[in-house]
DNA sequence: TTCACATATGAATGAATGCTCATATATTCA
DNA sequence: TGAATATATGAGCATTCATTCATATGTGAA
């Protein structure tokens, strides 16, 4: 392709851009669900529960953390309907919502790796 | 599967957690990338540039920003190799590093789209 | 009903973060 | 070289957010 073409393209892309973005309400949803990832805590929340469903103690014991913190982390995860909950006797159990975010971690850690392979 | 058998397997997969979990520096990366998407704007950035190459002008007027927001928005998305740039003249341009992260948005998509069915 | 255990929740606090403003750096053109 | 344009960067500010602490709510057992 001649740089001709190439600019006169570039500028046909760049004029289609603004309209063609999704707006702020459809991204916000999925901005939010990866707010939800960026957080270390929540992550091991997430792959731990990828194991087998958990009660918010066991949580909290597994990954050495406050009752406290777990509980606040695990409402915002329910909030965004990554997890779900049910209760067992006493205790409260969470357990994923979809595996579906389980297959995004690994896409994720896909990358990651490819990304190593560039040093 | 009993009621007994789930719980000796829970407690068997309890028991296994907290050595299985990556440890922090290993998730550290992968929480870092979520945290990127994890604002409007760069999430915005790297739509954009899915496109096409943009200098760093073209983003900031295609998003209504400014231009030092966006360099600033830029300069952690090239820190986590998400992006790369080149000079092209008076312009920088910025591209995407990796079609990868494509995927990843659109898997998330899915995800919110299954996720809405529910209601 | 009362006690003990499990979880949820609100307020407070410190840390992280996104934007703005001012300014520095780099490149092109006259 | 000097002016104009494009981008980068540091400081300051306001906001968001994760954790802690104290306490409320809810459940099972005696």
């Amino acid at each position: 392709m001649s740089e001709q073409n190439f600019e006169m393209e570039h500028q046909q892309a760049l004029h289609n851009l603004k309209q063609d973005l999704p707006d702020d309400t459809d991204l916000e949803a999925m901005v939010n669900i990866f707010k939800a990832f960026g957080d270390m805590t929540r992550v091991k929340i997430i792959l731990a529960l990828s194991e087998t469903p958990l009660s918010v103690g066991e949580i909290a014991d597994t990954l050495d953390m406050s009752q406290s913190s777990i509980s606040h982390q695990l409402s915002i995860l329910k909030r965004l309907n990554l997890v779900s909950n049910a209760r067992r006797g006493r205790n409260i159990h969470y357990r994923l919502s979809d595996q579906h975010i389980i297959t995004i971690f690994n896409q994720t850690k896909e990358h990651i790796i490819e990304d190593d392979n560039d040093f």
